[in-house]
DNA sequence: ATGTGTGCAAAGAGTTTGCACAGCC
DNA sequence: GGCTGTGCAAACTCTTTGCACACAT
């Protein structure tokens, strides 16, 4: 693949976003869809924050820019970039579908505190081999997968421990 | 702990299940809660078939015995399973919450395919351990974790092999 | 008797959809 | 001009909650 392989917690510069940009404009020729200002404004809001945002933030982003965008659009939008291959849904417990880069080379996974919903990325290339022998193991073919840990971090620990200090 | 290793995929017999009857009856008496027919029903339900059910199966089969069972029961029920320690919330990424036996002993995880919706379920002590690792190397102490993968069950992968056979 | 539990229906939260109008090609 | 896209609001799905009555303890 052209594209450069991209750290955890990194935002893609110009340069990371051009093939994604590429991908939907192919999908876009491809099924005669059009181009527009809301969509140019909430993709560029997404390639901006294209880690974990939820539809809610990205609305709120997309409305300092237009304050007319409706939220239909932004859902509508968001499936064209999963059904284009750019985006990947994700949902962890929360109840909120989030949207991240789909980026198939860097499988990165997550750790999320309980206590203030931080969530950190990961990567363990042993574990993908693992996985990889596992579903083999079970004859499936795997097409994606979701690693999360849920826990506390390291700030919510300090302020834990300070809560217990003082009681 | 008291209980025995369960294989994955296997039903509990009553032995297995002893020891969540008696979580469930420490927390009822310990937060003054009662006992009633129709939360018998549904524990009973839960525990013939621990794994994945989501709140419509379970539903369903309760009224196999007790047409008069609201959801709404079904739903505290299985919130009271779950803060009692019986049970787990797994949300999968088909918008329906699922329970299953919380077992913090046999950390099984889950193989979907993405088809038929079979759930397989898999056990990897090595993924454990570098879990462990990963969350100790970022500072977070994790309490529970969820690892999913997606793709295609060997059934699936044949009648689709057929299928392009017959075109 | 007291207060928890239940069933129903309504309310919530998040997401999807139908429709008339706007705007790209 | 034709057809796609948008914004709004209504519809939908799953889950939670308020209320009056039922029932454990």
């Amino acid at each position: 693949m052209a594209h450069g392989r991209r750290a955890p917690s990194s935002h893609p510069d110009r340069n990371d976003t051009e093939h994604y940009r590429e991908m939907l404009a192919a999908f876009m020729a491809k099924k005669g869809l059009r181009s527009t200002k809301q969509r140019d404004h909430i993709v560029e809001a997404f390639f901006a924050q294209p880690d974990h945002v939820s539809i809610e933030e990205l609305l709120a982003r997309v409305r300092e820019r237009d304050p007319a965008i409706g939220y239909a659009t932004v859902y509508r939008t968001l499936k064209l970039l999963t059904e284009s291959g750019v985006a990947n849904e994700r949902k962890f417990g929360d109840g909120l579908t989030r949207y991240e880069l789909a980026d198939d080379e860097t499988h990165h996974d997550h750790l999320i505190c309980l206590e203030c919903q931080k969530i950190v990325e990961f990567e363990e290339p042993e574990v993908e081999r693992l996985q990889e022998e596992i579903a083999r193991r079970h004859g499936f073919v795997v097409r994606s997968h979701k690693h999360e840990m849920y826990g506390v971090c390291p700030d919510c620990q300090k302020k834990a421990a300070a809560r217990q200090g003082r009681n």
